[in-house]
DNA sequence: CATCCTTTGAAGGCT
DNA sequence: AGCCTTCAAAGGATG
């Protein structure tokens, strides 16, 4: 499929693995591994070909193909997953993929989006913004829709859940996925389908030489603000984009940058172009280094309000955060974005390594990404940013680790909402552990991932009144620090206020275990663990991260 | 309306 | 080197 090809020498591709097939034999592999349950093969299969039968209502005698339920039966992607990757390997074997969804348009181009599913069988919010762009009449729920029986829709949820997400509240990944080159407008059918790629003279899809593809979202200036569907995923939130994207309409990007195709589709959806990548380059000169007149005060600062924000990427927790917000505000009763983040983190924690890794890895291509649209860029350019330095403020109001003069709300006001989901109360433990976190160790994909008991133990169930004493198995927090737990543990704002009563809270021995002893997980720590967790369960556990005593 | 809350991680400045 | 601060997202709560 090589308009889904994010073109080759793309470094950056973290969507190669997903609609690209640049690693055919790695996507078979994936392939074959997701279609190895046969059993549930068999079953879609036939259920599908049921389907069909009941309601094929087109003519069509190729039946060569067995095909997914046009709209109003495909229920979902994820529901006809191995369908799908079968249709995705016959694809790569050669042939097509026959849509019903398109009278017009008979074949469809099967994404591989076998790497996308998340752990609870639905595919991540990038993934299904792709599924909506490629395939916009396709119904795919979002992850909050996709609960599966056991967690009803609260019904005072229900009118508030996305039953298809957003474009624009897209996973911030979104950005990396090599977009094809072409994009939807409101009045055409999808270009994957477009008779551009259909053979002129049999109306099968050929495949186009790379040569024919179309500059990467080739939209006239204005034509962003215009289309308001397909491209409204790329601004994400509020209509504030990811990386700032204008209202202005596209420039040359970036030629300072070597892209390739699918950099500079991200470049021009995702990225203002009217910033620079040398974003630090003196303001007042003109591209020829002339220098401009100086500008008043006033007048640079007008100018800095109007440059455009460029946020800084999201990390691995953010990137996390992102995808499962969703489904956990759709488990919970929970709205409020400091429970849900709770949550969230506890949930981060209980991810396995490898699950992490993958999030890590998506931030790092972030970070790459980012760096190279902005050279110059530094996260020191958003200081200030944020209305106000509260924790300054706070932090002068606040003579030493006075927590107990914590006049906010504390999270124990969400203790008992939450018993369903999985909330920080619940179960293993409050985040206060994080700060021994070793998970920055991750960082780099070459830094040795933690341990899968760091990770998927509850480290340091202790909540701030425990923590306060010691929990057998802690230790300060420094003192047996992984190898690089970083300053990110024990440096986010609460963290720091803590510090002077380390809580946390790490068990020892795991944390110095070979990686290769921890995983996949032995049975030996798996006990440890389980010990450990059942020693900590025991505990009362409460929501409250700042104790008043 | 602006800010806080809450999470983890990254980055930059300071000591 | 290590510590500290800020920001990234999110949206209800709060002043």
């Amino acid at each position: 499929m090589p308009q889904l090809n994010g073109g080759g020498g793309d470094d950056l591709g973290a969507n190669d693995e997903l609609i690209s097939f640049k690693d055919e034999g790695e996507q078979e592999e994936k392939i074959s591994e997701n279609v190895s349950a046969e059993r549930d093969l068999d079953d879609v299969k036939s259920s599908l070909v049921n389907e069909s039968e009941n309601n094929s209502s087109s003519s069509d005698s190729e039946q060569t193909e067995r095909r997914p339920q046009p709209r109003s039966d495909l229920e979902s992607y994820e529901k006809h997953r191995e369908y799908f990757a079968e249709a995705l390997r016959r694809q790569q074997d050669g042939g097509f993929f026959k849509s019903p969804h398109y009278p017009g348009y008979p074949f469809l181009m099967i994404p591989d989006l076998t790497n996308h599913y998340l752990s609870n069988g639905s595919l991540s919010p990038s993934a299904r913004t792709y599924l909506q762009m490629k395939w916009p009449l396709l119904d795919v729920p979002a992850a909050a829709t996709l609960k599966d029986s056991r967690s009803p829709t609260p019904g005072h949820l229900s009118n508030k859940v996305p039953v298809v997400q957003h474009p624009h509240h897209m996973h911030p990944l979104t950005p990396l996925i090599t977009y094809s080159n072409d994009h939807f407008s409101p009045t055409s059918p999808p270009s994957h389908l477009s008779p551009d790629i259909l053979d002129p003279k049999t109306g099968i899809p050929r495949t186009p030489h790379p040569s024919e593809l179309s500059p990467y979202y080739p939209l006239s200036p204005g034509a962003v603000g215009q289309i308001a569907h397909p491209l409204s995923w790329l601004v994400p939130q509020q209509g504030q984009p990811m990386y700032s994207i204008p209202t202005a309409g596209f420039r040359n990007p970036y030629p300072a940058l070597a892209m390739n195709p699918s950099m500079s589709s991200l470049v021009s959806s995702r990225f203002p172009p009217h910033v620079s990548p040398a974003i630090k380059q003196e303001p007042s000169s003109d591209s020829t280094g002339h220098s401009v007149h100086p500008k008043s005060p006033v007048v640079v600062k007008k100018e800095e309000e109007k440059k455009p924000h460029v946020k800084k990427p999201l990390n691995a927790f953010m990137l996390y955060m992102k995808e499962m917000r969703a489904k956990v505000v759709a488990e919970c009763t929970l709205k409020e974005s400091a429970a849900i983040n709770q949550i969230l983190g506890r949930k981060w924690h209980s991810l396995t390594r490898e699950e992490q890794a993958k999030y890590y890895e998506l931030a790092r291509k972030e970070r790459q990404l980012h760096s190279q649209l902005y050279p110059g860029w530094s996260a020191r350019d958003n200081y200030g940013k944020r209305k106000k330095r509260r924790r300054d403020d706070k932090q002068k109001d606040l003579p030493e680790e006075t927590f107990q003069s914590h006049p906010k709300k504390q999270c124990i006001a969400y203790m008992p909402p939450e018993k369903m989901c999985d909330s920080p109360a619940s179960s293993h433990g409050s985040m206060l552990d994080s700060p021994a976190t070793p998970t920055a160790a991750l960082a780099s994909p070459a830094a040795p991932a933690p341990t899968h008991s760091e990770q998927a133990q509850p480290l340091s169930l202790t909540t701030r009144p425990e923590g306060r004493a010691r929990p057998p198995f802690s230790v300060p927090s420094k003192s047996s620090a992984p190898p690089s737990s970083s300053s990110s543990g024990s440096t986010h704002p609460s963290s720091s206020l803590h510090q002077s009563t380390p809580l946390l809270s790490r068990p020892i021995p795991f944390s110095s275990l070979p990686p290769s002893m921890l995983s996949p997980p032995t049975s030996f720590h798996q006990v440890a663990l389980h010990s450990h967790h059942a020693l900590l369960q025991s505990q009362p556990l409460s929501l409250v991260t700042k104790s008043n005593d």
